[in-house]
DNA sequence: CACAGTGATGTCAGTTACTGTCATCGACGG
DNA sequence: CCGTCGATGACAGTAACTGACATCACTGTG
């Protein structure tokens, strides 16, 4: 059948989310999925660990595309200055993979919990890897900690402003908006 | 058999943790705690609506100890005041319980993905109902949101040192802790 | 142009989490 | 003593996920 048909990953993942948008998260079967991808179940769970991942491909990707931007911050830059420019450089695929596609994929999560569940594991990876990162510059726990978990509560803030947005601004923007928030929070 | 055996929750919950520390949560079967505890595995799904949630038991108590505690707090106090005598609250719980039980239990969500997924999500509902209490008292979005991520930060940060701490120290202790580095965070 | 090697896929059997349905039990009020 | 009611047991069924092995298509080598 469908053997050896170019990216069997992606096809599988554009099958989920497809599939999941027309009738459910819980509706739809990985069966389903690989059949509309022209595979097989078996093959399915040969790409993703489960079928919540097929909604996530790419999560690492775009944690490593942050990290990298926060060790690429100067040594001068205070940490919570150095987390906003790694979550401001997450534009440079949000921008490009558009709002239409993000929009749809988050309203798929929005509606399922056990995607939500998912979801925030990624936030927590991220929110490890960036305090990694800091740690790196030398930046003590529990600061560290605290300046990353702060930093991925900025990072939602502004995922969700950005995708609701109507004015084309770009992501990072929002993430500006977020970090001077914080600020206020803090100082109360 | 086991039937009309008084609190047949408490004995599942306690099977289940028993179980997962002695031979590992995915080394367990639903089957093999609800033998334990008396009961059958149907019966089990009728007092926890997956595997996971037996270790959870009486997280919604301790959210709803934490959120009057943050609406009992004086007009006058800030959002993160508010917040920081909310969590302070849940010593109530927790030097009663005493560290034993939560270690064990958190060694066991520590050695597994799936639990720590869960742990996550009752994190996630906790932040969503400071962030409903602080807006009770006037407090606007995003300042209500991004203070109650952070308090749940705090909040993990606390429980951890309690858990390795020696000296008998109270929760609240480490919370305030917690709660004056965050300020240096912000600040930064 | 054969042909062996390699990695991805298909096939199949099996386990287990989880659900729906109905029978049954034990307490409790009359 | 009896009828009601909530909780449990018994049983069948679905679907996620895994292990084992066969099979396909591409690769390079002669």
């Amino acid at each position: 059948m469908g053997r050896w048909q170019p990216d069997p990953g992606g096809r599988l993942q554009q099958a989920a989310l497809e599939l999941y948008a027309e009738r459910g998260y819980e509706q739809t079967t990985v069966a389903e999925i690989a059949d509309r991808a022209g595979l097989t179940e078996r093959t399915f769970f040969r790409h993703f660990a489960d079928k919540r991942e097929a909604l996530f491909r790419g999560s690492g990707e775009l944690e490593q595309l942050i990290v990298d931007a926060v060790d690429a911050a100067p040594p001068s830059a205070t940490p919570i200055k150095a987390i906003a420019a790694g979550l401001a450089a997450a534009g440079a695929i949000f921008d490009a993979d558009r709002r239409p596609h993000s929009s749809k994929r988050q309203s798929v999560i929005d509606a399922n919990p056990e995607l939500q569940e998912r979801e925030l594991v990624k936030l927590a990876s991220l929110a490890a890897a960036l305090a990694d990162a800091l740690r790196r510059r030398d930046v003590q726990d529990p600061i560290a900690r605290l300046t990353a978990e702060a930093g991925v509560a900025v990072f939602r803030v502004a995922f969700e402003r950005w995708i609701q947005d109507d004015s084309d601004g770009d992501f990072a923007r929002f993430v500006n908006e977020g970090i001077a928030e914080l600020r206020t929070v803090a100082a109360g």
